[in-house]
DNA sequence: TGAAATGGGACCGGGAAGGTCCTATTATCA
DNA sequence: TGATAATAGGACCTTCCCGGTCCCATTTCA
């Protein structure tokens, strides 16, 4: 139902990464870059980042230089944006009276938190963070 | 991955509503009062309900007059525990290096909520709550 | 002994998660 | 102008698990 899945977990990866090269005042990142990076399977990233870009989340530009990059700033991203933007169909079952009322809060919850929080605190946790990310594996 | 299942919802239900007999000091309910109170398929309430007694949140009594009676207090019991209850298998997907941290987070987030919490929330908010449960449908 | 309840399973169908692939379009560089 | 590198927009496949049912054993009370 809200669905925190790898998908979204990806899309974060990527949000997260792509709004520290911006910071960097850095140009756009292609796929094959962030997939290379991470160890991400390419032909789905691919396809997270076309919905992020479809969101309006992410900028695309075409062309061989070309790739995405944050559409707007990284305080202006929330989590709940990024797995919103990965979750298709969403019916939301208007059922489920309980949760229903809890997903309300949960959803408050993951709105307050931007992809600018999960960066500062990525860099906070150890400078190493891109590392344990890379040997996460998958 | 956390699942914020329709199973968890019946979950919810029944234990709020349990939790309600319970300040009122009455007897077990059967499953099958409590799937005619809210309008749930019964035999899915009775697997959801025995995997509640089985994490030893609820206490149950066979025979006749039998049924399932909140083991302890409502203040004890959190929407985590229920939700986790009735959350089989989960190999809780080691990778996922964001969401795994996010994930920490929303835990603590539905661990402070307690069923009792609900029950009061749900006696607040008009006392229709049960109406608007039972035509909610479904 | 029979009815009413839980205990402990196995079982199944459909939909979505996770993933791949193909073709078009756009942009850069030589 | 042609090759190359990228996104755009799809269709498509497979596996897992959610939602749901059913069965049989056991316990309890009348």
């Amino acid at each position: 139902m809200l669905s925190l899945t790898r998908k979204a977990d990806y899309a974060l990866v990527a949000t997260v990464y792509l709004a520290r090269r911006r910071a960097a005042a850095e140009g756009p990142a292609s796929a094959r870059e962030i997939a290379e990076q991470f160890d991400l399977p390419l032909a789905l990233l691919m396809n997270v980042l076309k919905q992020l870009a479809g969101a309006g989340l992410l900028r695309s530009t075409r062309g061989v230089a070309g790739g995405y990059e944050l559409a707007v700033a990284a305080e202006a991203v929330s989590v709940l944006d990024v797995v919103e933007a990965v979750a298709e169909g969403e019916a939301d079952a208007p059922d489920a009276p309980v949760l229903g009322r809890l997903r309300g809060r949960l959803n408050g919850f993951l709105r307050q938190m931007t992809v600018a929080g999960l960066l500062r605190e990525a860099d906070e946790t150890g400078g190493e963070t891109v590392v344990s990310l890379r040997t996460a594996g998958r």
